[in-house]
DNA sequence: ATAAAGTATTACGTAACGTGAGAGTCAATA
DNA sequence: TATTGACTCTCACGTTACGTAATACTTTAT
């Protein structure tokens, strides 16, 4: 067989054939006058062989002590290997806790934002809400409502990072949760409601 | 501070630092007349959000657009990699419970061996050998020799995979390892060696 | 002043291929 | 038979994040 026959029937490149040939991983049973490698059945034996502990992770070079070694030991290398995966994911594991904290926290800290009584920020919110409560009757997607709506991203920016994801579901908050909804409506009928819709706008057109 | 000092702080190397500065990740706040690096308490914060990124698994590349980059939504990469953990991570479980598979089925297999009595299995050992001491007069090519020898590998083929290639090998080291000839040789002078030609007579006749 | 310690700049090595580039080969068609 | 299209071959550079010399200059300590 020749190298692309190998190769689809077993689902990797050429390219990778080349290369275990190169390394001495797999080496074609002969080579054609013509300098084509023509592999054989047993080498497709050994290829599942060397994909099997592919699947598992091993590297090359360990693949190829394995199968080249009759004296090797198998089973010592899976526990070793297996070992190694446990650790590996452990440290995912780690990686992901820690990104989801870091997730949670901007979220918290936008939320804190909106819901906290600082004075200092209060009249800002103030003003943008009453400044929105003014175009509320327009299309969330006027020109006026949008340029409101950026004022309030920006602003929202000042505080802290966040994305335009971020502030499509702050939009949905002022929705879902009552207490946002009321204190937003305070200003004006529906301009939570509006503020979301503009919200997601917003963020839509922007990304 | 000096490239040392700020690595010692931060518990990386100076090479990583040169690294950094090198794909302008972090470069150094100014440089002296003699051409050392001087870096700033400015460096510094930068330098722990770097690490901070790297902690996550990103790659230095969007470390590098995340820190140079004040709009680039942090946010969104956050959950971005956040999805790419949770996939390395399912990845690895695989990779695991294949690897818990491979080892267990080959524990079952050892322990079928040894529920027939431990005896046997050196029994076994001890017969073959024996057999094959009956035909080393023989052409190593010889029908009778092949024969003995197929028992052989069949019986190895049973405790573990063994590829034809291996088994050739494992001929050869009954040769060239003193600790293998002496213990085989006690079945019959020059039965390693005979082992060893028959052996690469089979593998090479069942390629 | 001289030695020890620190720093700087190349530059190769690593893992496992991907991706051309340029050239030869094989089978089928005009 | 000559041409063409489909394959194959061998370079050889690019990728990631530094580790590890090798060589040379600077600063610090004695």
């Amino acid at each position: 067989m020749k190298v692309r026959e190998v190769a689809d029937l077993v689902g990797i490149s050429v390219r990778t054939l080349h290369y275990y040939d190169e390394i001495g991983l797999l080496k074609p049973e002969k080579i054609t006058a013509s300098g084509y490698r023509e592999y054989s059945e047993k080498n497709l034996e050994t290829l599942q062989q060397i994909l099997f502990f592919k699947e598992l992770g091993f590297p090359l070079k360990r693949i190829k002590e394995i199968i080249n070694n009759p004296l090797f030991d198998r089973q010592k290398a899976l526990e070793v290997q297996h070992k190694m995966l446990l650790n590996r994911r452990s440290q995912l594991d780690k990686m992901i806790r820690t990104i989801e904290k870091t997730i949670d926290k901007a979220n918290a800290r936008i939320a804190a934002l909106s819901k906290s009584g600082q004075e200092e920020f209060a009249e800002k919110f103030k003003a943008i809400y009453e400044n929105l409560a003014k175009v509320r009757h327009l299309p969330a997607d006027s020109e006026e409502a949008l340029a409101a709506i950026e004022e309030w991203y920006l602003f929202l920016n000042k505080m802290g990072d966040y994305s335009l994801e971020a502030f499509k579901n702050l939009g949905e908050m002022y929705v879902d949760d009552p207490r946002f909804t009321e204190n937003i409506d305070k200003f004006g009928e529906g301009l939570a409601k509006f503020m979301r819709d503009a919200m997601a706008v917003y963020a839509d057109r922007n990304k």
